[in-house]
DNA sequence: GTCTATACACTGATAGAC
DNA sequence: GTCTATCAGTGTATAGAC
């Protein structure tokens, strides 16, 4: 993506890497504190560069970071969730689990706040595919996997609450959070297959 | 609340009843798209008034008419859910079931965003207060109802799982909810009670 | 690649007329 | 109670030096 400012091998190395840290940094605050309460500047200021300096690695501002970095983090997403649930074994409790230890290992990601402030906040165009990438890289693997081990109807309705439970644990602030985050996630996956009397 | 604007009881009746539709937009955009993204002027649009007419009603400004609807909204949150929770019948099967009736019947509250975005936004101190009210309003009585029915440890865990999902529900997109999301909410509460084999 | 300087729009807030 | 007018501060974005 915009090779165009990659002329020689030697010098993409070094652009691609300095972008990759402005990128990081934008998706680290926009996912921990969405789209319009980030500012440039914020952003700058944990790179320790000059705002103004950020549009070199990103010429299309601000909007265009957002929908850059989002639509990286939802593939990384994709491909890491499909990967853990794959390779969680046979048992749907051991392929959530596999699925939450992934997401937990990731930049929080608030899905609900994404589509109710983040969202309105950019072009319909933009919205649109953030949406759509959200939903291929999130509800449809969780739903398939949901299928698959129960024969229940709206499996996408428990792929729903998965997400909402596990980032509502990955994003509780840390003085609530001393137990690891992944065991506070095995309970509830045991409580959901098992349910509560077990 | 702020009846120094109040001297006589006919005109406080007035007084009170424009300052409550400027609270109840106020509520609402806050709660929909968050702190930072909601900006005096569109309240104001909402209510078909100017942005300075705002400070007849709201004299502190911003940050005190977010601090204001939000502790409201918490405190009604937790007079009906505390109320749901008590004539919910015996079971926790149906006490959950009022409890998450009371809470879809409500301006939706996204209580992640108002941790991670809309509280570094404003002082400390009144973020403390919000954080205060809404540990009481809403996690409290649900633990309450959790350790009182099941003999499990980690009830707060259960409490907070509860929210997640009953506030994702109530975030839904009208385009993504067609069955009611009383049904939605009632599906999941049976998962969680029974489990997912049953 | 990063800087300074700056243009321009928007936002919160105040003052004062009606 | 609501308005117009206005201001300072902030935010995005551009231009150009180094």
């Amino acid at each position: 993506m915009n090779r165009a400012l990659c002329y020689y091998q030697v010098k993409c190395v070094e652009v691609t890497a300095a972008r990759e840290r402005v990128l990081a940094a934008a998706e680290q605050l926009f996912s921990a504190h969405g789209y319009a309460a980030v500012t440039l500047r914020d952003i700058a200021e944990a790179l320790d560069i000059k705002q103004a300096s950020l549009y070199y690695h990103a010429p299309g501002g601000k909007e265009a970071l957002f929908v850059e970095v989002t639509l990286r983090g939802l593939e990384r997403h994709r491909a890491g969730l499909e990967a853990a649930l794959r390779t969680g074994g046979p048992d749907l409790s051991g392929q959530l689990k596999a699925a939450a230890r992934w997401m937990l290992s990731q930049p929080p990601m608030d899905f609900n706040r994404m589509m109710r402030s983040d969202m309105p906040a950019i072009s319909a165009e933009q919205a649109a595919r953030i949406r759509a990438a959200a939903d291929e890289a999130l509800l449809t693997p969780l739903e398939a996997a949901f299928e698959a081990a129960v024969s229940r109807p709206h499996a996408v309705y428990l792929a729903g609450a998965f997400l909402a439970v596990v980032s509502a644990i990955h994003m509780l602030p840390e003085a609530f959070a001393p137990p690891p985050r992944e065991e506070m996630a095995d309970y509830l996956i045991d409580v959901l297959v098992r349910g509560l009397a077990s």
